[in-house]
DNA sequence: ACCTTTATAGTCACTCTGACTATAAAAAAC
DNA sequence: GTTTTTTATAGTCAGAGTGACTATAAAGGT
């Protein structure tokens, strides 16, 4: 920043500085955010993405882990331990109708089950399904729309599907993930030649194999591995159909 | 943004909210980022990325893009067709010792040529190499790294590279840009066939080919092409090096 | 003229990929 | 209890993509 020539904090009207989080899951092979019911104005009695001011003496991460236990009834450790990741921030003047907020908004990737139960903010707190989602307070649904696509393209290439996957999983369960937030199917044997040929991915789990609902041949258990990111990339499907069509090649 | 249960303007100390812009470009197959001389304490002396306050009407991308025109003298219309990008949003409580600051830091990508020449902020503004940068004020050192890096990976997936270019260029001039982004040499017809073959990422242009300075066979001179990611993806070497020795492989 | 330099064309083996077939092991249907 | 269905896993094959490399073309330098 360069201050040097403006610096003078009675020039500006204060900002408000707060976070948004995006939180998602897969369920029932449908992508879902954490939304809360807004109790007051403006936009009250709609829904919006938890989030709320930083503190004075916090980053804007701490705050985000912070409102995410605080709404989801978490416990601080186990927010601690969450897939967090910075999209970006959000600072159209018009964006609050009350006064000036920026928002740094956030996106977390937890497994299936956990409902989100809670004390304080969490009371209103729900899950809901990316597709059809009703009217958004804010940009809320801008937001969304960008963190979905973040996600949609770091499932190419890095291991961020295991976030959304409980500590043992099937490979089956890896792909309904990535059929889920891409949208499409993907073929099984191929899925799984990729993400075992990709180093660091998945560790196998030597343990039994599950079965429990299951109604084919029980699969084996598999644990995210330390790799980060994923090379080769699994790319999806749909982009390969961009290509050009013959002939049109230059040169 | 969940202000329904804290919403009170005068239960936080303001916070400021800045940008920071992270220019490079690439002279003499070295990467540069634009940096100006800070006039007043703190870091009095001390090298910044240019950058400032957000108006009290303005969102942060019209802020970046102003404080660019005018540290760099360049005109608002080159400004705004420049390729800029938010890159992440900077919150350590500490990280400006007057005040609460957070800062949205861009990046952009400019051209070899152009030398900041300027009227008013820009009177220092210099480019520098990245390598053996001096100390620098704030978290400015950070977001550099954290900048480079964002561009080292885009380069990987989409036709960013072009922005580094004049409106017209020959294939060496893009390699070049990678080799130096990546600090890698790259086999010269195997990039030349991979970059063909990306519909959309370069199109020949009709006219005479350049020679100038040039001291081989004159080349064929490209524009950027109309396609914003890069299928398939241009990988950099190095990653492939990661991969898992053999005999390690799951199942 | 020759050498050097850069651009461009092409080759070849290897890998990766998508599409597909086959087999195994469980639950559900009969 | 046998058959069918379902899911997991193994394997095959052709085509695309890639790295390493060779060859030729067209300029400037000596």
């Amino acid at each position: 920043m360069n201050e040097e020539t403006k610096y003078d904090p009675h020039a500006f009207e204060p900002f408000a500085v707060t976070v948004d989080l995006a939180v998602f899951t897969v369920r029932e092979s449908r992508l879902h955010v954490l939304l809360i019911r807004r109790g007051q104005d403006p936009y009250a009695g709609a829904w919006a993405l938890p989030g709320g001011f930083i503190l004075p003496r916090e980053c804007a991460g701490d705050a985000a882990r912070r409102e995410l236990a605080e709404e989801t009834g978490l416990s601080q450790e186990s927010a601690a331990a969450l897939h967090l990741e910075q999209l970006r921030t959000y600072s159209d003047p018009g964006r609050d109708p009350r006064m000036r907020v920026v928002s740094v908004a956030y996106t977390a990737l937890v497994p299936g089950l956990p409902e989100p139960r809670g004390g304080g903010d969490a009371a209103h707190a729900q899950w809901m399904p990316v597709g059809g989602l009703p009217e958004l307070a804010f940009d809320h649904a801008r937001i969304i729309t960008d963190a979905r696509e973040r996600i949609r393209a770091k499932l190419e290439y890095t291991c961020l599907a295991t976030a959304f996957c409980p500590p043992q999983f099937t490979l089956g369960e890896l792909q309904q993930v990535y059929e889920t937030v891409w949208g499409v199917e993907l073929d099984r044997p191929n899925f799984r030649r990729k993400v075992l040929a990709s180093p660091g991915f998945v560790e196998p789990v030597e343990g039994a194999p599950r079965r429990t609902g299951g109604r084919g041949k029980p699969a084996a258990l598999y644990r995210a591995g330390t790799a980060a990111a994923l090379h080769p990339p699994l790319l999806r499907p749909e982009r390969r159909s961009e290509r050009r069509p013959e002939g049109e090649r230059s040169v």
